[in-house]
DNA sequence: AAAGAGGGGTGATATAGATCACCATTTTCC
DNA sequence: GGAAAATGGTGATCTATATCACCCCTCTTT
C-alpha cells in the first residue's frame, strides 16, 4: 500500500468514470478534494470482516475478491470485483460494521471517497442515487443467482458457472488467465481445491477447455453454457 | 385477488409506513393518486420469473414468497418478505424482466405502485433515495450470508437458520406457526422435503424444539444458535 | 545447499444427504 | 360422497463430493 496520488490524477479519473463523469464540475471537485487514490499489491487487505465500515471504495484498476470468513474458518468468495464497480458499498449503508472482508487481486489501483460527502452528493444528485440504486440491485441479482446455483446445480455446473463468470463479467474474452491459484478458484466455485481440479482437468481431458497452468481458453462455449445451465 | 380499494384507505396507509410516512403532502397524495391496493388469497402469483417488471409492490399485510424456478424445475426460495417490505424492487431497477417469482403466502396485502410516479419522487427526495438504498444493501447482505450458509453448513445448521429466520425475521417470536409446508419449508433450506423432515424431527426428539404439525416452539434457543453457528 | 512454503495434482475412503418407493391422513373438489 | 390431490412421514439404497494422505515441482529464505 503506497502513498496517495496528486489531485489532477483523481479529476482526470472522475473525468473518465462512467458514474461520475456526468457529475456539474463543483461535486466533481468536492468529490476529488475528499478522495484519495491508493495503490495496493497483490493481497493486500482492502478491509477486513466486523471492522468499522468508513470509506467508500471504487476500484479504479485491478480486481477485489470479495469474501465471507466463517467459523469453519472455510471462507467462501462471494465474489470478485473488476474496475469501475465499488466494493462494500452495501455494507457502508447497511450496517455499522463490515459483513465481509476484501482483499486486492495483484496491483490494485483504488480510489478512496469520504462517505460524508459521497452522502452528501447523494442526497442532492437524484441521477446518482438512482444509479446507485441500480449498481446495488444487480448486486443484488448477481448473488441470487449464485445462491440458486451453489443451492441445486453439482460440481461441473459450478465451475462452468466460474468460467462464464471469468470470461463474461471480468475479462470479455474466452481466453484468460485465471488470476487466483486453484484453491481460491475453489472457493468461488463452493467445493475444495481437489474436487475443483479433478473437475476442471476433466474439461481440459473432455476439449471442453484448454488450460494450462492459469492460462484457460474456452473451446466449446456450447458445452460450457449447456453444462452451466443443466447444474 | 379482488378489485382495488378506495383512496382514503391508502392514504392512512401510507401515513402509517415508515417509509412514506414523512414524505411532503403533496408526494404522499401523488403517490397514493398512483397507487392501487389489491389483496391476494393464498398462493396467488404477484409476478413471474422472465415477465417484464412494471410496479413497486409494497407489502402491507400477510406474507410473500421470492423463488427461482431452474430447468430442474427445482425452486429455490430466495426470502419471504413480510410487511413493510418491498417485492421485486431490486428486479425493478435492474432490468426488464424478472429474475425470480413471487406468491402470496395466505392472505395478503400490497399497494402497488407506478414505477414512474415512484421514481420522480426518489429522484427528487434525497432522504427517501437513501432509505431505499439502505432497504437494497440490507437484502444484498441477507442474500450474502444465505450464499455462506449454502455453500458451508449441512443440513442440521441450515435448518437452524430457518428456525432462526422464522422466529425472529419475520414473527418476532420463538413460538409460531410455520406459514408453509414441509416441501417449501425444505426449498428455503436448500434441501428435499424428506431430508428436511428428517432432520427437524430429530430437533423435536432432542427435545430443541417442540413441533406438532405447524406449530412450533423454540425450546433451546443456545442449541440452535451453536447448530446454526457451526454449520 | 538445505529447508520451507506454496501451488498443482492423484488415489482411496467415508459419508451426508439425495433419491426412490412407499404408506396413512387429511383436505379439496366435482 | 367418492376420487384425487396435498401433506407428513419412514426405510433402503445410491452417489457426488468431501476428506485424508500423499507426491512432485518451483521459488524463497537462510
Amino acid at each position: 500500500m503506497e502513498l496517495p496520488v496528486p489531485d489532477n490524477e483523481i479529476m482526470k479519473i472522475l473525468d473518465h468514470s462512467w458514474i461520475f463523469r456526468d457529475f456539474p464540475a463543483r461535486e466533481k471537485s468536492q468529490l476529488a478534494e475528499n478522495s484519495s487514490l491508493v495503490r495496493y499489491g497483490n493481497k493486500d487487505i482492502l478491509f477486513k470482516q466486523k471492522t468499522r465500515t468508513s470509506h467508500v471504495m471504487y476500484i479504479i484498476d485491478g480486481l477485489v475478491k470479495i469474501y465471507k470468513e466463517n467459523v469453519s474458518n472455510r471462507p467462501v468468495t462471494l465474489k470478485i470485483i473488476s474496475g469501475d464497480h465499488f466494493a462494500g458499498l452495501d455494507a457502508l449503508f447497511a450496517e455499522p460494521v463490515y459483513q465481509y472482508s476484501a482483499s486486492s487481486i495483484g496491483q490494485t489501483t483504488i480510489l478512496i471517497i469520504d462517505f460524508g460527502t459521497f452522502n452528501n452528493i447523494l442526497m442532492s444528485n437524484g441521477r446518482f442515487a438512482l444509479d446507485l440504486i441500480r449498481v446495488l440491485s444487480r448486486e443484488s441479482l448477481y448473488i441470487f443467482t449464485r445462491l440458486n446455483s451453489q443451492t441445486h446445480k453439482q460440481l461441473p455446473g459450478r465451475i462452468a458457472d466460474v468460467l462464464l463468470y471469468f470470461s463474461e463479467e471480468i475479462y470479455h474474452s474466452y481466453e484468460f488467465n485465471f488470476p487466483l491459484p486453484r484453491h481460491e478458484l475453489a472457493e468461488l466455485a463452493g467445493t475444495t481445491k481437489e474436487s475443483f481440479i479433478r473437475t476442471i482437468n476433466e474439461f481440459k481431458h473432455d476439449k471442453i477447455i484448454e488450460l494450462e497452468g492459469r492460462k484457460v481458453k474456452i473451446v466449446s462455449l456450447d458445452i460450457v453454457r449447456i453444462l452451466s445451465d443443466l447444474g
